[in-house]
DNA sequence: ATTTACGATTCACTCGTTGAAACGTTCCGC
DNA sequence: GCGGAACGTTTCAACGAGTGAATCGTAAAT
């Protein structure tokens, strides 16, 4: 499809969230020059991007070596965006209670360009447990939040939400976008996504998705723990557990909806 | 001085990051013409600015009203910029150590754009406290954290840090510039700075500077309370551990520094 | 001491951002 | 229910602005 092409694409914008992307990414403080390197500009372009990005308090520039951090304005405009996510106020209940009840580990998680993006968590107070952190990212394909979002998606986005190749992070990640598919085909059917051990060894999970009120996943909530803990007998009551929260917050911030599983989700939209 | 004017600024940049600094501020999303108007700029500009930002997830279009708000991408990032602040990593056993022993909130800040911005705090127990979140802001000038680092600033800088009018949060803030300035000389012969009721009836703070190896202040650490509980009695032994807790704070970032009061910052490049 | 690589700076070119104007829609008041 | 206002969206020609190749000075590497 697509009339598209560059859109309203604006080169210098575009350049900048690069850069910004890149310095999220690094481990290390970056130079100019790497910089353009590695986003392929010249040095020029990315120093002067740099420069108005650092009178702005975006990145910071280390005196001593003129290599490049995020700034410390982007610490205020995060714990903003966070706060200002009222998702995450209202998921906030459901998601104590699962973790009261459970005793595991609960997240809430978006969909943000082709990645899951931890929003909000409850750890379990077990030694042996799954921790992410606010803020932090998992691929889409191997986790059951990933999943539960992408399985209700329309078909087109479903696969622009999918980095190819679609990389192992254990040997029970599915890697073939045929078995991703049926995978996803079976989340549908069944309301809820599982992962057992596929983003990470040992750790199992379950995800549902929430819906805005065009019946489109917004987010999803999921439970996670060692698979030792996780085993089939207490799967049961988790799986419901879980869909029935889901379904409450779907409710209550897509106005008044049906709450149960919602199977009609059909492929495009969807206003019959 | 000044050989500037308009140094290596680009416009759509500039342009963006007030888009992003309104949208910070702003309690509510944004239409695309308002923040036109709140920035000065024309609707088409700003649209597809925000049309850029949209695509990768820095803000985000309610899809039912058209309106912005701080995109997932941006707590993605923030995050991240918090955590790479090796700053407040060495500075955490700092802060825990005074909490400890005092039982009062204290804080950890940076200046950034002509305001305090709070990096790290350990928060006091007591039911009546002083609190402030990471990635808050308060004025430099009403804060014990604010004076501390401005004293010790170039006076060129100093005041290129201040958002004049020195606008009052309470009756007490010093709203004259001439009497912030001879506040700030006494701050810089005790070594520490100090608000009583200057930013919040009722609360007082003292704060002391940590800077790097050029002497320049970096950081500020405070403690504050109620004025209740800090009463002067109280005061001089937590001032004392707080210049101390600076110090070798300032030793750690700057590798090797005398860590005492340091008395002998002069104004400009004193590289004597 | 020599070399290399980086950050910083310059400048003419031209490409891409601009802003005014117009379109379609939604929302409000009458 | 109807007019009007205000909004988001789209278009387009013009010229201002960002580009990148080349250069300088400096700091690290051999």
């Amino acid at each position: 499809m697509a009339t598209n092409g560059a859109d309203y694409s604006i080169a210098v914008l575009n350049r900048t969230l690069d850069v910004l992307d890149l310095l999220t990414e690094a481990e290390t403080p970056l130079g100019a020059t790497e910089i353009a390197r590695r986003i392929g500009t010249t040095k020029s372009a990315v120093f002067r991007i740099l420069a108005n990005l650092d009178r702005r308090g975006y990145v910071s520039k280390e005196a001593a070596t003129s290599r490049y951090t995020l700034g410390v304005r982007l610490v205020v405009v995060g714990q903003r965006a966070l706060r200002s996510l009222d998702l995450r106020h209202r998921a906030r209940p459901v998601l104590e209670e699962l973790h009261a009840r459970f005793g595991e580990t609960v997240n809430l998680a978006v969909l943000n360009q082709g990645t899951v993006v931890y929003i909000d968590m409850v750890e379990s107070a077990h030694s042996l447990r799954t921790a992410a952190a606010v803020g932090a990212l998992d691929p889409v394909h191997s986790t059951a939040l990933g999943k539960a979002m992408l399985a209700f998606l329309p078909a087109a986005e479903r696969n622009a939400q999918l980095t190819l190749p679609l990389v192992a992070r254990t040997p029970r990640t599915l890697t073939a976008v045929l078995a991703l598919h049926q995978e996803l085909d079976r989340v549908r059917a069944a309301g809820i996504a599982e992962d057992n051990g596929e983003n990470e060894l040992g750790a199992r999970c379950f995800g549902v998705p929430v819906f805005d009120h065009l019946g489109r996943p917004r987010a999803a909530i999921s439970l996670s723990g060692p698979e030792s803990r996780l085993d089939d007998g207490r799967a049961a009551e988790i799986k419901t557990a879980l869909i029935t929260a889901a379904g409450r917050l779907t409710a209550e911030i897509a106005g008044a909806r049906p709450p149960a599983v919602p199977t009609g989700v059909k492929e495009e939209a969807a206003c019959g």
